[in-house]
DNA sequence: CGTCAATGGTAACGCCTATTACCGGAGGCC
DNA sequence: GGCCTCCGGTAATAGGCGTTACCATTGACG
C-alpha cells in the first residue's frame, strides 16, 4: 500500500526533524554537520537529501514547523474575558511558557545569528510569533481603552512594554545559558509582578 | 626604537580587531573564516596568529574589549539626582543607546549562539553589561524605596521589569534585522512611555 | 655597512564538510 | 513468481577551513 510507505516516510521525516533540531539548536547552523544529524537520527545522508533537498531546506522546515506548533496556540487561544487583570495574567503566562520552552529558545538563538542568511525565514518567524502576539495584545488593550479602563495613546507600544516586562532579563539569561528556565512558581511571580505594575501604570492618568 | 614598533603594532592590532569584529558580527563565529578577515583587514594570516594565537583568541579579544568600551560608561556614570523620573529617563536612554549600538547588537547576536562554546565569555559579558546595569538600577530603586517614593518588595526584579520594558520588541526587531535601530526621537518616546508607566505602576500601593 | 632578530607573506598540510554517483536490495504490480 | 521502480547505504568528489613550515624582508644596533 502506498499509505504504509507514506506513514513510514512521515515517521522518518519526524525523526529527522527532531534530531536535526536538537543538533542545530545545540551547535548553531554553520557548525552543524549533516553527519552529526545522521549520527543522532540513524539512517543515511541520502535520506535527508531526498526529503529536504539540502541543508537549508532541512533548516527551513525545522523553523517553520516548530514555530507553527509552538506559536499558533498563543494566537488562536481566545483569552478574552472582560477582566483585564486576568487577561493580562493569562497572556503573560502563556507567552512566558512559550518563550522559555527549549525549542523556542533554540530557534531564537539561531534566528538571531542567521538573520542575514535567512531573512525571509526570520521575518515570518517574527510575524507569526512575537509580532502577532503583540498585535493581538494591542487589540485587547484597545478594547479596554474603549471601555475606559485604561488610558493610552499607542496600544501597540503598550503591548510591547508589557511583553518586554514579562520577558526582561529572565529571557536574556536563559538564552545566554546562564540559568535554567524559570519554574512555574518563578514564572507566576514574575508575571504577577509585571501585571501589577502595568495595570497600575496604565490605569492612572498619563500625559 | 621599540616604541615605534609597538605603536605600529597597536595600529595593526586595532585594524585587525575592527575588521574581525565586522566579519564576525555579519557572519557569526563558525561561518567566519580567517581568510575573510584578512581580506578585509589587509596583511596576512600570520599577523593574526602572531597577535591572538588562534581564532578563539581573536574572538575573545573582540568581545572583551568591545564590551569594556561600550558598557563601562553605562555603569560608571553616576546618574543619581533625587528626581526618580529624571534618573529613570537618563538610565533608559543610556541603556537603549548602548543596547542598540551596532557593536553591541553584533556581540549580542554571537553571544546568544556561542553560549555553549564560550560560556565564560558570555557570563562575563552578561555580568559586566545587562547584569550590572540591573543591579545598579536596583540600588537606585532601593534608595527611592527607602525615601518612601515607591513601594516594592523585590527591587532587582523591578529593575528587570524596567529594562525589559525599554528594550521590548524594539530590541528584538533590531536584533533580527527587521528594522534599523530607533532614531533619537523614537528612543526618546519609547523611554518616556516606559518611564511613565513604570512610575505610575510602582508609585501606588502594590499588593 | 654588516649582522641579527623578529616579523610579514606564501604555500603547503591535514582535516572536515556538503553534495552526489553508484549500486544493492526491498517492496508494489502484473 | 518475475519484473521493475524506488529508496537507502557507501564511498567518492571537490572545495574550504584552521593552522603551521618555510622563506624573504625589514629595521635596529654595533
Amino acid at each position: 500500500m502506498a499509505a504504509a510507505r507514506t506513514t513510514r516516510r512521515n515517521g522518518r521525516r519526524e525523526a529527522l526533524l527532531q534530531a536535526a533540531a536538537e543538533v542545530f539548536f545545540e551547535q548553531g547552523y554553520a557548525a552543524t554537520s549533516i553527519d552529526a544529524i545522521i549520527e543522532r537520527a540513524g539512517g543515511s545522508k541520502r535520506n535527508i537529501y531526498n526529503e529536504f533537498g539540502n541543508k537549508e531546506g532541512l533548516f527551513s522546515a525545522i523553523v517553520t514547523e516548530s514555530a507553527d506548533n509552538l506559536l499558533s496556540p498563543l494566537v488562536i487561544e481566545e483569552i478574552e474575558g472582560h477582566d483585564l487583570r486576568a487577561t493580562l495574567t493569562a497572556f503573560g503566562r502563556h507567552s512566558m511558557d512559550a518563550y522559555m520552552s527549549p525549542t523556542l529558545i533554540g530557534i531564537y538563538r539561531i534566528a538571531v545569528t542567521e538573520a542575514n542568511r535567512f531573512p525571509d525565514l526570520v521575518k515570518s518567524f517574527y510575524e507569526q510569533g512575537p509580532g502577532r502576539t503583540a498585535v493581538r495584545l494591542a487589540e485587547v488593550l484597545e478594547a479596554a481603552r474603549e471601555r475606559g479602563e485604561i488610558q493610552a495613546d499607542d496600544c501597540l507600544r503598550l503591548a510591547g512594554h508589557f511583553v518586554g516586562m514579562t520577558r526582561d532579563n529572565l529571557h536574556l539569561q536563559v538564552v545566554l545559558g546562564l540559568r535554567p528556565p524559570p519554574s512555574d512558581e518563578e514564572a507566576r511571580e514574575a508575571v504577577a509582578s509585571a501585571v501589577e505594575i502595568f495595570l497600575n501604570g496604565v490605569r492612572r492618568s498619563r500625559k
